[in-house]
DNA sequence: AAAAAAT
């Protein structure tokens, strides 16, 4: 299967070529020739499947006939973000070179002027956030009645933020007959009731998988206990060869403290979140490129199109509430050929997020307390430098920790659930936490716990530790409970040391 | 629950 097999014009396929592409990606074969044949289409499909070209590029072809008039354009694509949307006009421009196709970036943020000229002149593609397209339509700059193609970008994202009536408004301004596509990683109640409403006899296509969780990324999940995230933290940016990192934080209050927190420990950290006006966000990132600081704490603001090349270390202080949002958190990393290695701290609350991440991932991200597999292959479980003083005092791989250290508490290794695809356990085995707050299972504590223990030696089972005894059967040979089954990563080994 | 989205 090539692009040549698609039904796309020459021109178009040059600008292809030109940009690298050979092969396209399961979305966009099984989308392209629907949407050129004027379907209705559902795409069901995170990011990193390819999804904006699978509707950038017959789009160009489809408006490469005709031209566009004053004010109204021939076609409209609405993005959640202002990012997003600034990327698909990057597509647009990348692709349609050869189309000579004109193109409106409606964004808030940045002047109206530019904007306006351009909708006065006549665009054939508008791109738009809702906010600002609402703006200029009730100034009536903008009038969609010749707009014949739509596209609703991430639906699931605009439920989220609260779009879902200016879409709705907005489609009731579009003329009827139209081609209407919609894409979406998952689809909630209310985005099939938006479907059903403005999407006539659509074709569904469905990517579960994205194209690669990215191969140059390494990722692990760090289980910890909620108070062992800042030490943890100061550890690994000690001991991994870290040369820039980016620490994500779920909260605006957690990212400010946490760069104050580094800062105070004398490293070069700065701090990047949607409090701060568009100039500081700029003025901090800027900080950042340039190496002035090798850190940047930030919030999701910097997760999304923020383009921030060759960054090392991703590390997840909090595991993200959105599933999507883990993939682009990590794709800061690993970019260009590069490696990068990311990782997610886990916690009893982020047992949770973290379940949703491997079932979007549809694969496992690996558990650093797994033994074997974290001493040998993890970058992070490397030997000090031999010139390290730390080396010595460091407890051999295996080592049993102090008992005053912050260490992984049993019940928490139990909360994280083993991923979905692998052979899932009973529901409430996947999710003790919540199970337990129910009040049946206070009546039965016992019970509970014994099916804990059950889901423990499932776990054990099934990993490539067979031949180990279970944790709790150790125990019985006078181990300390550690919690850990194995030797520590390098970073983890000083935390565990203090 | 959080961040972002129009000014």
């Amino acid at each position: 299967m090539s692009f040549a097999d698609l039904g796309l014009s020459d021109e178009l396929l040059r600008a292809v070529n030109e940009s690298g592409y050979t092969e396209p990606t399961p979305i966009q074969a099984s989308a392209i020739p629907s949407v050129l044949m004027m379907r209705d289409l559902i795409g069901i499909a995170q990011t990193g499947t390819g999804k904006t070209a699978s509707f950038v590029l017959p789009m160009i072809d489809i408006l490469a006939q005709g031209r566009s008039r004053a004010r109204m354009p021939r076609s409209l694509i609405l993005e959640p973000t202002r990012e997003l949307a600034a990327q698909v006009a990057e597509n647009f421009e990348k692709y349609g070179k050869y189309s000579g196709l004109s193109m409106a970036l409606l964004i808030g943020g940045v002047s109206m002027g530019d904007q306006m000229a351009a909708l006065e002149k006549g665009v054939d593609v508008l791109i738009a956030t809702p906010g600002r397209l609402m703006d200029l339509f009730g100034r009536g700059k903008i009038l969609l009645t010749g707009c014949s193609l739509l596209v609703i970008d991430e639906a699931d994202r605009m439920l989220d933020m609260g779009f879902i009536p200016d879409i709705e408004e907005i489609c009731t301004k579009l003329p009827k007959a139209r081609q209407t596509l919609l894409f979406s990683a998952t689809m909630p109640p209310p985005i099939k009731k938006l479907a059903d409403k403005f999407l006539d006899n659509p074709k569904m296509i469905e990517v579960s998988r994205p194209a690669s969780s990215n191969l140059s990324i390494a990722q692990y999940l760090v289980p910890l206990k909620s108070d062992a995230k800042r030490s943890t933290l100061t550890a690994l940016l000690q001991q991994e060869e870290v040369r820039t990192a980016i620490i994500f934080c779920n909260r605006k209050t957690t990212v400010r403290e946490l760069n104050k927190s580094l800062r105070r420990s004398g490293l070069a950290s700065s701090e990047i979140h949607g409090d701060m006006d568009q100039s500081a966000r700029l003025a901090e990132l800027d900080r950042f490129k340039r190496g002035e600081v090798n850190i940047l704490v930030a919030s999701d603001v910097a997760a999304r199109g923020l383009d921030i090349k060759g960054v090392s270390h991703v590390v997840n202080f909090d595991a993200p509430w959105h599933p999507d949002d883990y993939v682009h958190r990590i794709g800061r990393t690993g970019r260009a050929g590069a490696t990068g290695v990311a990782y997610t701290f886990v916690t009893p609350e982020d047992a949770e997020n973290v379940a949703n991440i491997e079932k979007l991932q549809g694969q496992k991200i690996e558990r650093l307390s797994a033994p074997a597999t974290a001493a040998v292959e993890t970058p992070a479980a490397r030997e000090p430098a031999a010139d390290s003083p730390r080396r010595e005092r460091s407890p051999r791989r295996g080592a049993k920790p102090r008992t005053n250290a912050p260490s992984f508490e049993p019940e928490i290794a139990e909360v994280l659930p083993e991923p979905i695809l692998d052979d899932p356990l009973p529901a409430e085995i996947v999710r003790p936490v919540r199970e337990e707050r129910r009040p049946r299972d206070e009546a039965r504590p016992q019970e509970t716990g014994r099916s804990r223990e059950e889901g423990r030696s499932r776990d054990e089972g099934r990993s490539r530790r067979g031949d180990r005894p279970a944790r709790h059967e150790r125990q019985a040979d006078d181990q300390p409970d550690d919690g850990w089954n194995g030797p520590f990563p390098a970073f983890l080994e000083v935390t565990l040391n203090r």
